[in-house]
This record gives structure tokens, sequence and C-alpha cells, in this order.
DNA sequence: TCGTGACGCGAGTTATCACTCGCATTCAAC
DNA sequence: GTTGAATGCGAGTGATAACTCGCGTCACGA
């Protein structure tokens, strides 16, 4: 941010920004996304753009980080209210929250997850990762039988990173034999024979 | 190809490109590919660079796929030797030949892999997707124990996809808690487990 | 009401890009 | 050796990019 917008239709015009910024890089792809088609889209001309962005990576980091904030939310939102409980059904809910937070906007996670080099958002998708990876740790470490074999850390590490995954895929491919449910189901199945092998 | 080189000299030369163009991707990154580096870093001019390339597409493809296509050499080669006994160590095997694959030539992957548009490698890394999941979906019809809950087909997209993302994210982020060995071990706990559920 | 700073504009600047074209050089067949 | 095709060159072209700057406009405190 170059300087940070004062009277409200400056803070107008940063939110018109951004969402232009995504319906381009929506509607054009990552090569097309340019300041001035930004601009363009968003009926702001290109110095304006450049009073509270300093360049235009910074437009595409903004859209990128709200896209994973509101996955983030929505999953830890569904995780904070079963704490404490960890079996098949609470594994079943996290995963279900996870692919319906990756359905709502499926437009936005295909560019985002696969035309955008993935360095940009790779810092969001580690947050995202770690803050799941750590809650799965703690409530691993304190389930009855945590003295077996995968350390908690590591069966966290492999749990999320399978799900997260096996979820990512499936919203994108949408693969006509595996339904919904079975996808959960499977998922289950998975972490439950993953973790009392 | 907009023609095919016919001397040993116009062949030496789309080597020399198509190297440079591996450098330049690893050196500078995707957003600045241009022709004109490739060209320069090939020792070429940009000129006979487009009587083999149509265009910068074209190049980066090349590349891309030779990429891919050691890979899935080397797991295809691995699987080939053990058809037919399904089990722990071959699920072990395959996995190490993964591992080792993508250990190979880590630089590429990273750019490949995590700076990409991943639109480009798509199809590429799709095809060595399904060419594994159809061998082991006929793998996994033919055990015994084939009549239980996953069907053959969902049960090998769930551990084709969980293994290879597994394999990934593990050169790729070399997390220090687990080591190569262990990574394995999980991975046979992983698939066993989740057969047996 | 008035003045001052925040705001917004859009033509312009500079750089770089993908790609071409006319010409010089080299190879290989005869 | 001659010749014609294959090869290689690199300055050049047109487009487009990111980003700036000087000027007019607007909101808000006094």
């Amino acid at each position: 941010m170059r300087k940070s917008p004062q009277q409200a239709r400056s803070r107008d015009m940063v939110e018109r920004i951004v969402g232009a910024g995504r319906e381009v890089l929506v509607a054009s792809g990552y090569d097309a996304f340019s300041t001035n088609r930004v601009a363009a889209a968003a009926g702001v001309s290109p110095g304006s753009l450049y009073q509270y962005f300093p360049d235009k990576a910074a437009i595409l980091d903004v859209v990128i980080d709200r896209y994973w904030s509101e996955v983030a939310e929505n999953v830890a939102a569904s995780l904070a209210d079963r704490i404490g409980d960890l079996g098949p059904a609470m594994v079943r809910d996290t995963a279900d929250a996870l692919v319906g937070a990756l359905e709502a906007d499926p437009v936005v996670l295909r560019v985002v997850a696969e035309e955008l080099p993935i360095g940009r958002n790779r810092d969001r998708r580690a947050a995202l990762e770690r803050r799941v990876r750590e809650l799965a740790t703690t409530l691993l470490a304190a389930r009855p039988e945590s003295s077996s074999r995968p350390s908690p850390a590591v069966a966290a590490w492999v749990v999320v990173l399978a799900v997260e995954n096996l979820a990512l895929r499936w919203v994108l491919d949408q693969p006509p034999a595996v339904s919904r449910d079975q996808l959960l189901d499977e998922m289950v199945a998975l972490v439950g024979g993953y973790l009392s092998a």
C-alpha cells in the first residue's frame, strides 16, 4: 500500500480495484492480468490505481489473500466447533467444511490453484496448512492410543496433506466415479485406517 | 515445430535452445522466460529460434514435457518390474521410485511444480497420474479382498493422489521432522490401513 | 464560504516483449 | 567446383506492458 485511503470514495475505489482484479483474473487468466486492464474493468484510471497499490503484484496479492482467508475462515470455524472430540465424525465434518469452502467459489479456485504461478499463494496456503496441522497435532497427541508408531506431528503432516489434496483435486477435477459423500467416506477411511494401522 | 532440423548443426541448435530454456526457467523464473533471453542463453539469434519453434510456448512445452517424461519413465520402470505382487513391499518400492524420480532434479521440479502456471503441465502430469492409476486399478481389482467397500477405481484414485502429493510436498518442503525412510513407512501405512479399513 | 489537501484522471514515457525479414554463410549432392 | 537448399544472423517492427506526472476536481474543516 502506497498510502491509505482516507475518504469514503477512495476506499470504494480500492474495493472496486480489488474486485476488478478478481474479475480480470477469472475472465482472462494470469497472463492477461495487466494493470491497465484491471483499471479499465474497475472504471478507474491507471494513475489512480497506483495511488494505493505500489505495483501490479500488490493487487494480485490482495485478491489471492482474500480468497485463502475465506477458505481458512470456513475451515477454522468448523474446526473450532468440534474441538476435543477426535473421531470419524469429526474427521468427516472437517473434511466436509474444507470441501464446502473450496466448492464455494470454484471459478476463483480454478484460476488461483491451477493457473497462478504457485509461488504467489504458497505462503497463504502454507499458513492455512500449518494452522490446521498444528491443531491436528495436539488432537492426535491427546488421543489414548497416541503411543503408537507415527508421532503426532508426522501423522498430522500426512493426514492434513492427504485430505487437503484429495479435496482440492476432487473439486477441480470432479471425477464422475466419486460422489461427494463417497469422497468424505474415503477420507474418513483413509485417516482412520492410517491412524490405527 | 515449424520445420524439422535436418543437418547435425541445426539439431544441435535445437538441443541448445531447449537446454537454455531450462536454464532460463530455473535461473530467472517463469515471468522472465522470454524468447530473447532464451536465445541469448543458447548463444543463438532470436530469428534462428523461430525456425524450429512456432512460438515461445513451444519451447516451454518441450522443457516441461521432457521433465515429466523422465519422471514417468522412472516410475513406470519400477512398476513394470514388480507387476503382479501387490503388497507393502510393492507399495514401498513404487513410492521409493517416485520420490527418487522427483529428487533427481529438485531445481527443475521446484520451478515446474511451484512457479509455473499449472495449466501448462496439467496434461503431462494428468497423463502420468492416469497411467499409474489405471495400473493400480487392475492390481486392486485382482486382489483377494477386492469385494470390500472402496471400488478398485475409487481406491486407486485415492491412493495415487495421496501418495503423489505426499511425495511432492516432501521433496519440495523437506520437512525436517520426516526422514526419507519414515516418509516411505507412512505411505505404506496410509495405503495399507486404507485398503484394509 | 473559502481554502487546502486528498483525490482522480489519462495522455505520455520508457522498456520490453514476441516475432519477422532480408541477407550472409555453410553443407551436401552432383 | 558449382549450385541450390538448409541454416543462421540480428537489426528492426509493432504492440503492449508497467508505471509517472501535471493538472483539474472534490470533500471537509474553519
